[in-house]
DNA sequence: CGTATTTGACCTGCGC
DNA sequence: GCGCAGGTCAAATACG
């Protein structure tokens, strides 16, 4: 609506960042210099921003794709970004998420249900009999299993100075809900991918100590390529998306800066050392850019993405 | 009229 | 077991 609108144009002040749900351990005040003291947050102080997330098959790589060829990179922490990360099960007191366990994608300690409308169709865990009056009042909410956790899909979430809730990630979304967060005065918005099997969510809310950076946290992976990319209006062209999604059953969600968003960097622990070839988890799209094969004019073709990548960056999977 | 958003209710997980 | 907070559903509503 006009929302929209407001917000597109104010997003010309837009910066963005690449980062996790309000990492507190680390990558928040050694980034943004933001310490973000509050609720849930705290709470994971003392989780890897990675735990945070819940990502059960974490991968430096993938910060370092974040930090890679997309990511500026403010403040090199050459010292930070050789260390090790320690590993995520170490930190791991783990939070509401899910249980890290350096595991493959699909084998962590949460088991089975794939996501969300996978196995939705059956047992309403416990559903009662008599009332169908208030049985349908209670509706026909989602049949989760009893026994079992829900799983949690991958997820990694990217911080953006923008006035712009919604990044315009080249997905269709849809929004399904909006809940109050505790301890943010600032509501926190669930969308959908709204193609059809696909079933990546994102989170998208506002720092509570910065309300001019928005946290997208990605939840799942595409199955499917990028669908629209109105160009003009997207960072990346269409065959961009199409490697993408041809680079791997699943495809990051690439978040696709307008001019004016720009990422953060936001890890600067993640080492860079790190062989993501090691770890078969992630998309071999991320790793593949990671060591600069990126074969889009995406990245050649600077275009708007010089506005938000130095030069330097761009040609610099210096993987050593 | 089809699609997207809003919003209150409900479910689930977790900590106490 | 209870309460809280996060997450999801789906009816109602808005919009093009």
């Amino acid at each position: 609506m006009d929302k929209k609108e407001e917000l597109k144009t104010e997003n010309s002040m837009a910066n963005s960042t690449f980062s996790d749900e309000i990492p507190s351990s680390f990558a928040l005040p050694s980034i943004f210099d933001m310490p973000c003291d509050q609720g849930d947050h705290q709470k994971g102080s003392s989780l890897g921003f990675v735990d945070m997330l819940g990502i059960q098959d974490y991968n430096p790589s993938l910060f370092d794709w974040f930090s890679a060829p997309m990511m500026p990179q403010p403040q090199p922490q050459p010292q930070q970004l050789q260390q090790p990360l320690p590993s995520p099960t170490s930190t791991v007191p783990e939070s509401s998420e899910v249980v890290n366990t350096p595991a493959t994608p699909n084998s962590s300690s949460i088991s089975s249900s794939s996501n969300e409308a996978a196995n939705e169709g059956q047992t309403k865990a416990g559903g009662d009999e008599d009332d169908q009056d208030q049985e349908k009042t209670k509706k026909q909410l989602k049949p989760k299993k009893k026994n079992q956790k829900r799983q949690r899909e991958p997820r990694f979430a990217f911080m953006t100075k923008s006035e712009v809730d919604h990044l315009d990630d080249g997905y269709r979304w849809r929004k399904y809900g909006q809940k109050a967060v505790k301890n943010s005065p600032y509501p926190r918005s669930y969308y959908r991918c709204t193609t059809a099997g696909c079933g990546v969510k994102k989170r998208v809310e506002r720092s509570c100590d910065d309300p001019s950076i928005v946290v997208t946290t990605y939840e799942g992976q595409h199955t499917h390529p990028c669908p629209v990319t109105p160009r003009g209006s997207m960072g990346i062209p269409p065959d961009a998306a199409g490697f993408s999604a041809m680079a791997s059953p699943f495809v990051v969600p690439q978040p696709q800066y307008h001019h004016h968003q720009q990422p953060y960097l936001l890890s600067s622990q993640p080492p860079l050392n790190v062989n993501t070839n090691l770890n078969p988890s992630f998309p071999s799209f991320v790793q593949e850019r990671r060591f600069g094969i990126f074969p889009t004019p995406l990245l050649r073709d600077h275009g708007l993405l010089e506005d938000i990548v130095p030069t330097r960056m761009l040609k610099e999977p210096k993987e050593e």
